[in-house]
DNA sequence: GGATGTGATCTACACCTGTAGTATTACATC
DNA sequence: GATGTAATACTACAGGTGTAGATCACATCC
């Protein structure tokens, strides 16, 4: 597994909002992205045209110009933001031990029996899939 | 359970650092608390006292006076910090299903066979736990 | 009682984020 | 070719962070 790149750990709420709208899509105008944050983000166009430009100086998002628009992309994906972030965490918050995150989770957090079952098959499936090359 | 108090989910790892100082030992005076830090950080004094006295006005530390001196001391458990924060990570990336998390670990971050192993004991543990309950 | 040292406070500044008004530019159309 | 329109680019500003020098207040040692 490649190590998790540090380089978007630190994407706020509301610049991850703007790339969630691009992962859903593919790709969008700025209008678009405006448009489709306007339950949660009423912003002006001229300020996510502003965050996604920015976005771009820092190689998160990429454009493509169709006619007079801009069509953004994401440059990232969301499993690699998954991966900067929650490596991260897991160094900032738990030294880097990931059993210890788990046992967060099932300890301290909200985990409902439903849950439980649901992570309980994961770890069946991950245990077989690990014996199966482990030998 | 209680549901993660959302206040301390912004915490930098810079602030999260001298947190960690103060969760260590109790209570700390800013000398101290510079000095603990020499190792990954060369801080000047003023700056980690700029730094916990910004901290205070947050609510997150408190401090008494010792003399001349100022004792700090976290306001906040590391605990309450994890909750918030995974809590918070949770829902940014995860739409707040823990078992997704759970999911990502297993399968795209790096987990040892050592770990999956401590891992599968805390979900046996915990899956009694939640039958001794559940009745 | 003045020099010295030690700690805290004040002030400062650069950079990033969130936010958006305004200026400019490129098209399309009459 | 003038003009309206729609899109981007520019400019701006407040608030937070990371960083630290300068300064103030007090205790202590000659």
């Amino acid at each position: 597994m490649a190590p998790a790149d540090n380089k978007y750990r630190d994407l706020t709420d509301l610049q991850v909002d703007l790339l969630e709208v691009l992962w859903d899509r593919e790709e969008a105008t700025v209008a678009e992205v405006q448009e489709a944050l306007l339950g949660t983000r009423g912003l002006a166009t001229s300020t996510v045209a502003t965050l996604l430009s920015r976005l771009e100086k820092r190689g998160v998002v990429a454009h493509r110009t169709d006619g007079r628009q801009y069509v953004y992309r994401a440059q990232v994906s969301r499993e690699q933001v998954r991966d900067s972030m929650v490596s991260a965490l897991t160094y900032r918050m738990f030294s880097g031990d990931v059993a210890e995150l788990v046992n967060h989770l099932l300890t301290d957090a909200e985990i409902s029996p439903g849950d439980l079952a649901r992570v309980k098959r994961l770890i069946a499936h991950k245990t077989e899939e690990l014996e199966g090359t482990d030998v």
